[in-house]
DNA sequence: CACAGCATTCACAACATTGTGAAGTTAAGG
DNA sequence: CCTTAACTTCACAATGTTGTGAATGCTGTG
């Protein structure tokens, strides 16, 4: 068995920022995308604002800011330190299915959105209002089908799961 | 029968607009979304640069960075204009089925994005390489899964198509 | 082959975004 | 009840983005 390689601290911190800026570019909040992936490669359960502020090198307003952000999509849960006046931020568990949900919602925004557009359209047919209508039927297709992803998705990270556990089990033996 | 709605360009441009920004909140160029919606929005064929020029108020700079943008998403295609010397954009049958082609791609640059990261972890077992061994995973059951969907959507409007043909006929006959 | 008509590129200016420092607010502990 | 430590709000400054006008390039046509 060769020796396990180790947290390579700097490919890590490169990895954050290069994951952050690629959020970013779709419209993610970017001190939010940094915050979330330095939450999701730290080893602590739980970080509080000053860790935040300290390992990206930003002030407390800028951590506020980012984890209300977070915190809004479901995908951060703040949690009072005992014996401390300071709070911590913890990842939920199931993070990208929830966040994922709430992006899905966009498709329901956009699909109620449309269907003002093919209202304006009238009712007289036309190429703008088969496009429109067309659009309008996309976002409500995506938007439906976004259930059974997710559903998918969790069913298969339980199989994943339930094998590791089948694994581990043997190895233990 | 009461007599057909009538097209209302006022709501219409309204629509454009509302439907535009709510794009763009997602990452898309904002004069992108405008072309695009401007384009799906009317009834003939393709529009040249100028006419959208007009159309949107704004000048050809902003216009010629937009069509490139959408032809680079393929949802917009450029087309000679016969007898003159103008360029005309067009857009195309499948646009949003190609569009959520091309987003669905990010999904794939995000999964290697953190396969990087899962890298950067090492092989030693610990909470952060537990999540974002998760997070890569999720990216790539998305992306696995885009395929599929597109293809029942492209299955769903072709059953749509043929329904409605079928109710024409009834109508005609 | 020169000109006319578009599209594009470039530098710039207006605008929006975003993080900082300082002041304000709340709550725990002496 | 006052002090202190944390989070938050606010105004501002730095920065990045985006569309404009002027200049440039390209292409078909007479």
């Amino acid at each position: 068995m060769s020796k396990p390689a180790e947290r390579d601290e700097q490919a890590v911190g490169q990895f954050v920022e290069n994951a952050a800026m690629t959020f970013a570019e779709w419209g993610f909040s970017r001190m939010a995308a940094r915050v979330l992936l330095t939450m999701t490669t730290s080893d602590e359960e739980a970080l509080t604002a000053a860790d935040l502020a300290e390992r990206l090198a930003v002030s407390p307003p800028a951590i506020s800011g980012a984890v209300r952000y977070l915190m809004q999509l479901g995908i951060v849960e703040r949690r009072p330190v005992p014996g401390s006046r300071r709070d911590s931020y913890r990842l939920r568990d199931d993070a990208w299915y929830v966040s994922a949900g709430t992006i899905g919602g966009v498709y329901q925004t956009l699909a109620d959105l449309t269907d003002d557009g093919v209202r304006a359209l009238g009712s007289e047919p036309s190429p703008a209002l088969d496009r429109v209508r067309d659009m309008r039927d996309f976002f409500r297709f995506v938007h439906d089908e976004m259930d059974g992803l997710l559903e998918r998705w969790r069913q298969s990270k339980k199989d994943r799961a339930t094998r590791d556990r089948a694994t581990k089990d043997r190895t233990d033996s």
